[in-house]
DNA sequence: AACGCTTATCAC
DNA sequence: TGATAAGCGTTC
């Protein structure tokens, strides 16, 4: 018997199988989709089998397998073919597309081996012999309890020992899941509204078809609910239910509530321990999950049956993966629909651009909550023009802003503060010759924290002391630069010192269940104001909240994307539908020093027609998706003046292949340097397809050879 | 990725 | 001339 293994290691010149015998002892052992240990050129991998080869004929020296690995199978036969899709679509390695399903625990080449977790139970054996009062007790609280943990009973009462020993007691193993989720959410049923109905009618009585839904829904206007009675729906039909939610923060949020009423769930996500996300993997592969709710890779969830995926901010940039298998979640949705023969619903406050575009064509059926649901108005926007508002003192606060947060802290409201840092580290400067620290990995600023007085790269994570005087011209003139949380928050601190404030960015939620603590205390008006960068702005829903400010979107709108107008509606956007989530009308406050743009003016009207209409032009105009596709090439090596030379090799060859296309660039990657890689990136613009991806796969095989180079290509990412 | 084999480099 | 470094090619 002969075995097809793909090995553990991602590089294009070995991503391929390779042929091993199985010696005799292992024959009743060999699956497909099962983990085995392989000679390889004078090391051991491991390596998934892909095929299975009973008469081969050996042309060459052939070696046996080690040993198997697994004996249930890792990948069944869905996920096997999904890989070959992701790998032929995303032109990654085939190994890259398998790991990336897989939790650590299940991955080839896992170090740490995360095992089942067992807990010590006591159960009543035999009651055969007289016993003290002491003794007594304890078998009274097990017929209480039915069975007891082992270490409970010892901490109470040592006399489990001797009955253990006499044999009236016995002690057994059971399998334990990790993760415990304390869940404080009451369920309160919320019957639909009338717009909720229809909706949630429409994808009903498309339950069992594979049709893609576009649920274009207001903040606050009660998507969550109509994904709640969708479910059912979908248990009832004896299927289970995916839903994908952008980051951890939302998942716990989302998860407690709808825990609250389905019991049986699982939960992936990066947040989660290995061991934690082994069990919750197993509880999923085992059919105990009816429900699985988890960021972008929780879309590889092994369910069985699925009757409805759901893509909750369906808009969010961290739904494709911008490192190799470079996939989209939703993309892979589709082909896991395609699969099960289920419904696709992207639900969103803020669609993407191409996603409305292709709602607008029927490409996706469009559906539409436009008013809060229950009570809830929605809340009233004021832009601050901070060209003409007077700042108050030296921080960064218009007087607008300053007076409505003391007014929001009088009557006992909560307030929201939206610092979003990206691209606008606070940093050090010699303000004699404008230096700045940069790390020496990469090609960026270094980002003072005041907190532990370090300077830290946002990239590697190199970090060292700042610097007293500048190095280049000796000068002792350092100032901080920028607005980082850090720097608001010591603002909030001097405007309102009776305020209790809690910062919640990078830095403050890098401990597990940090995150949560926050986001409870604050729930539980243990403070008054919470600020934070981008990860505040999303799904967070507290009662008390009346007012969000925005302390400066201009950044953001002045990224170097053509997407900064559509991320900027959208983040503005989403935050607004923090405020006033109940009875009173929130407020929100923007401070910029762009009033007029048309992203923040429409933003602050709610109307994201209008924005789809000017953007489309803009997109139109400026060649940009969705009218045209945008993929890119990134070319990276550590030898500078050979990359320079192979980049424009490269360049000219794709010009000649692709003569229908559009070529840029090459162009420096922001940053530049990571970990003293360079990087380069072609963009291609294109209206068709065609050969795109076999030119492609030519540019990377003529390369795969040549260690000193490594090419990789970003179909339509969602961040350039 | 990591090993062995081949080829380039340098001091003497 | 030999010893060491750098380049490259293979992996069932």
């Amino acid at each position: 018997m002969y075995v097809k293994v793909l090995v553990e290691l991602s590089a294009f010149n070995i991503d391929k199988m390779f042929t091993y015998h199985v010696p005799n002892e292992y024959i009743n052992d060999i699956k497909i989709g099962i983990r085995v240990l392989v000679p390889f050129n004078n090391q051991e991998l491991e390596g998934f089998i892909l095929e299975i080869d009973n008469d081969y004929e050996d042309p060459f020296d052939i070696k046996d397998i080690i040993k198997v690995i697994d004996s249930e199978v890792i990948l069944n036969d869905e996920l096997l073919s999904l890989g070959k899709k992701i790998s032929h679509g995303t032109l990654s390695t085939l190994i890259s597309s398998y790991q990336v399903m897989l939790p650590k625990s299940l991955k080839a080449k896992n170090k740490s081996k995360v095992g089942i977790k067992y807990q010590q139970i006591v159960e009543i054996d035999n009651l055969n012999i007289d016993l003290t009062d002491k003794q007594q007790e304890i078998i009274n609280k097990i017929n209480e309890k039915g069975r007891c943990l082992y270490s409970e009973l010892k901490k109470i009462n040592s006399s489990v020992d001797t009955l253990l020993k006499k044999g009236v007691l016995r002690k057994i193993e059971v399998e334990e899941y990790r993760l415990n989720i304390d869940n404080n959410y009451q369920y309160v049923k919320h019957a639909l509204n009338s717009d909720q109905e229809k909706v949630f009618n429409e994808i009903k009585n498309n339950l069992g078809n594979n049709k893609h839904f576009l649920l274009h829904g207001i903040t606050g206007s009660g998507k969550t609910e109509v994904y709640m009675e969708l479910m059912e729906e979908v248990i009832k039909n004896n299927k289970k239910c995916l839903l994908l939610v952008p980051e951890i923060t939302l998942t716990n949020q989302i998860a407690k509530r709808i825990m609250a009423r389905f019991k049986r769930v699982a939960i992936l996500h990066s947040g989660l321990s290995d061991g934690e996300k082994y069990d919750e993997y197993r509880k999923i592969k085992r059919g105990e999950a009816d429900i699985v709710i988890g960021a972008r890779s929780a879309v590889f969830a092994p369910l069985s049956d699925i009757g409805i995926i759901i893509i909750d901010e369906c808009h969010t940039s961290s739904y494709y993966q911008d490192v190799m298998p470079r996939y989209d979640a939703v993309e892979v949705a589709k082909e896991r629909c395609l699969y099960h023969s289920c419904p696709l619903v992207l639900g969103t406050a803020t669609p993407t651009i191409d996603m409305y575009a292709r709602a607008t064509k029927n490409i996706y059926q469009l559906l539409t909550l436009d008013k809060r649901a229950g009570d809830a108005i929605p809340p009233k926007v004021i832009i601050s023009d901070m060209t003409k508002e007077k700042k108050v003192g030296d921080t960064f606060f218009s007087e607008t802003l300053v007076n409505k947060i003391k007014e929001k802290l009088e009557h006992h409201e909560q307030v929201i503060l939206l610092q979003n840092r990206r691209g606008y580290s606070s940093t050090i400067m010699c303000t004699n010759c404008g230096y700045t620290m940069k790390c020496p990995n990469c090609d960026i600023t270094l980002t003072y924290h005041k907190n532990k007085d370090i300077m830290r790269c946002h990239y590697c994570g190199y970090a060292t002391k700042k610097m007293i005087k500048c190095p280049k011209c000796d000068s002792k003139d350092i100032k901080e630069l920028g607005l980082g949380t850090e720097k608001v928050e010591e603002d909030l601190h001097k405007l309102f010192n009776e305020a209790r404030i809690v910062r919640m960015d990078y830095d403050t939620t890098s401990k597990k269940g940090s995150h949560e603590k926050i986001l409870n205390a604050f729930g539980n008006y243990e403070y008054d104001i919470l600020l934070g960068t981008q990860m505040i702005a999303k799904g967070l829903d507290f009662d008390k909240v009346t007012l969000v400010g925005v302390i400066s979107c201009d950044n953001s709108l002045f990224m170097p994307s053509y997407k900064s107008s559509e991320d900027t509606y959208n983040l503005l956007n989403q935050v607004s539908g923090r405020s006033g989530r109940r009875s009173i009308q929130g407020e929100v406050i923007i401070q910029t020093y762009n009033p007029d743009h048309y992203a923040i003016e429409l933003s602050s009207k709610n109307d994201y027609l209008s924005f789809y209409n000017r953007e489309m032009e803009e997109r139109r105009e400026g060649k940009y998706p969705p009218y045209y596709y945008l993929s890119e090439v990134i070319i990276k090596s550590v030898d500078y003046e050979f990359l320079s030379r192979e980049v424009n090799k490269i360049k000219t060859l794709l010009i000649n292949k692709l003569p229908d296309k559009i070529i840029i660039g090459p162009m420096m990657l922001y940053p530049f340097k990571v970990n003293n890689v360079n990087r380069f990136g072609i963009i291609i613009k294109y209206k068709k397809e065609l050969d795109l991806k076999e030119i492609l796969k030519g540019l990377i095989d003529h390369y795969k050879a040549n260690s000193k180079i490594k090419i990789e290509v970003s179909f339509n990412p969602r961040d350039i």
